[in-house]
DNA sequence: AAACAGATCAACCGCGCTTCA
DNA sequence: TTGAAGCGCGGTTGATCTGTT
């Protein structure tokens, strides 16, 4: 399936970007007949995805249950400490955090935290440097915990308290909470019904 | 105002695990 | 027991957005 062609009859399969109109098929579906099988489902609801896609969808942006937007700092450190015991298990991760997804958590951590570990590794590094001058001048034996290569996870030499955010959640760059569009921060949930009296006003 | 660079996130890809005939 | 099919996961890519010069 995965590697190999599936689709014995060269069915047409789209990529890229979903658009409304499938969207909406695809909620419609599952509103109807529920979850799961995925291959089937695409093909039963006349969508040209594959089920992986139709799965991706659903789960990562469709579903009611999503949250959007704002990781909260509770979230932020959970995530750093579950991500310290598991490592890049981002869906064992993610069960912990209701409402956020597998993808979410990992573009979360590739953007943001890990960001901030290397920055933070790099200014340690820098003054691990500068201390081990000096240290190797005074024969000192102050071994630096941020050697490197003695480190196995890089949340051994993460400081969440070096991180730029202020106490109150935000962000110093121009990250996504306040750019949402429609949505207040207490509306980090939508509903199916939300979804389709948004589709009535548009008149589609 | 335009060009460029960096950040963000949705979506795809490939691999491995599970299930079932 | 084995092979095919389905599914889930983690890594990666590319388009878009935002900030800076």
């Amino acid at each position: 399936m995965d590697k190999k062609p599936c689709n014995s009859h060269d069915v047409e399969v789209r990529k890229g970007p979903w658009t409304m109109e499938e969207d909406l098929i695809l909620i419609n579906y599952i509103a109807n007949h529920g979850e799961g099988v995925w291959n089937s489902l695409a093909k039963a609801a006349g969508l040209k995805r594959t089920g992986k896609s139709c799965r991706l969808r659903w789960l990562n942006y469709l579903r009611p249950d999503v949250r959007r937007g704002n990781i909260s700092q509770e979230e932020e450190l959970l995530i750093i400490e579950l991500h310290s015991k598991w490592g890049n298990r981002w869906s064992k991760i993610a069960k912990h955090l209701p409402g956020r997804t597998d993808n979410e958590i990992k573009n979360y951590w590739r953007t943001r935290i890990q960001k901030h570990i290397k920055q933070a590794d790099q200014t340690n590094n820098y003054s691990a440097h500068q201390s081990n001058s000096k240290a190797a001048d005074h024969q000192q034996a102050s071994t630096s915990h941020v050697s490197g290569s003695s480190v196995a996870d890089p949340m051994e030499v993460y400081s969440p308290p070096s991180y730029p955010y202020n106490t109150m959640g935000t962000f110093p760059v121009g990250t996504f909470p306040e750019q949402l569009p429609m949505e207040s921060n207490e509306q980090n949930y939508w509903s199916l019904e939300e979804f389709w009296s948004m589709q009535l006003l548009n008149g589609d």
